[in-house]
DNA sequence: TGAATAATGTGTTAAATTTACACATTAAAT
DNA sequence: ATTTAATGTGTAAATTTAACACATTATTCA
């Protein structure tokens, strides 16, 4: 912040005190988080929604969200609706974007940030299940409530992108698993079918993959290799890219 | 939002007027915008700042900011400070990312919102300049105000990707440039010498300049051929990327 | 027990893209 | 007219991507 306040320029040097009495003023907004949380489950992508609470929106799907306290940092808000929603903790979770118009909640004026966060379905259940928590396949998620079918959007396009240029997937998979299992994944989440072969030397290729010698168990056909990520060697890698393309 | 208000998870269905109370209670917080707009003049990339005007950090420069107004979107908001600051509107202005660590400001708890924005520093001249407002070289940026030095590093990484994805640099040039120009952009911008004919035909195969069959003029040296670059033909063409990649 | 099934695992080749690099051309300056 | 300092063009090698086929392995079922 600096020499204006809310649109009111202010010539004089203002002190510590007097900009203090701005902020803890009237130009104070509502703020809240809203999570997006995909899922991925049977090879499709999920995202959790549950009821809205408000009548007006009785009937409308909407994002797990809430408002950020007076003294909680905005990541810590994000987490915490992310465990009061799921019990789940140490998952990955990022900031997409915040959505900032004047009437897009009919309470009032609020702000939102939204994040997003990648869990696996499978291994964690879903402890809570007040208004109707589930999983919804993303291809069918229409009339979301406020401007939540936007938020989503917005959201399912970063993570399209996302992962393809970090390894996000590894997150949802169990720690071994199949080049098949990898590829149902981005598949699902990119909604295309891709090259079995290739997609394979793709991965090989970028050697972050390490062999544990392992099969799968129970499969009703060859079981394929297992593999864990090599997230350390993914690190020290990280390359800066260059290469104009738009 | 839905069934929980600030950590308290909440059993009952709430009303419109439940939340609304909720809403224009005491969980407001401050909101600002912090604006980091960089420049292109002499072949270097520049960024706006001006002095803190607190007290405690007199010394520092900082980010040009405001606080969001009650009534204000937040884009709206943006674009308010950058017209306020520098006179200009009509510019290239994106989100990037907001910041709302509890401590970051010293004033109270705000959340801020990064905006990015590129102008042309010789067509765009400043027409305010109080809070000793200028151009300075994004190189020798450090130990800015409060937490501005972040949010900067943040901004100046997002712009370097952005402009490889995007034909953002276009904004920063003249409607006629060379192709020289176009390069100095990239490079200034990137930080990295680029070889001359592969970059040229790199936008030569995109497919998005026009020959507008004019050379440079006053060039102490054979002088360039101008172009144009098509925004119409990018709108429709913009194409899906897929490409694992990391 | 062995044939059918449904996966995994491995190349190979052509096309497209990226990278490295060299020389002729043009206008201005001397 | 010569020098200078750019622009403008092209080619060849290396790398990456895309399209495509067949042998292998474990399971299932007749």
């Amino acid at each position: 912040m600096a020499t204006a306040v809310n649109g009111k320029p202010v010539k004089n040097i203002k002190t510590l005190l007097a900009i203090q009495s701005e902020v803890q003023g009237s130009n104070r907004i509502a703020l809240s988080v809203d999570c997006v949380i995909f899922g991925f489950d049977e090879n499709k992508l999920k995202v959790l929604l549950i009821r809205s609470d408000l009548k007006k929106y009785q009937s409308r799907w909407s994002l797990l969200g809430d408002l950020v306290g007076p003294n909680e940092d905005l990541d810590a808000a994000a987490y915490r609706i992310l465990k009061q929603r799921t019990g789940l903790d140490d998952v990955y979770l990022e900031q997409v974007q915040t959505f900032g118009t004047v009437n897009r909640h009919p309470a009032g004026r609020v702000v939102t940030v939204a994040y997003c966060s990648l869990i696996n379905v499978q291994h964690h259940k879903l402890k809570i299940l007040d208004n109707e928590l589930h999983w919804h396949d993303v291809l069918g998620v229409t009339d979301l409530a406020f401007d939540h079918q936007q938020i989503f959007q917005t959201c399912y396009q970063w993570l399209q992108k996302r992962i393809q240029e970090h390894p996000l997937g590894f997150n949802l998979l169990p720690k071994k698993f199949s080049l098949r299992d990898l590829q149902n994944l981005y598949e699902a989440i990119l909604d295309i079918k891709m090259d079995r072969r290739n997609f394979r030397k793709k991965f090989f290729t970028m050697d972050f993959l390490i062999d544990i010698k392992e099969m799968e168990q129970d499969v009703p056909h060859r079981p394929g290799k297992l593999y864990k990520f090599n997230f350390d060697k993914y690190k020290k890698k990280k390359k800066k890219w260059v290469g104009i393309d738009f």
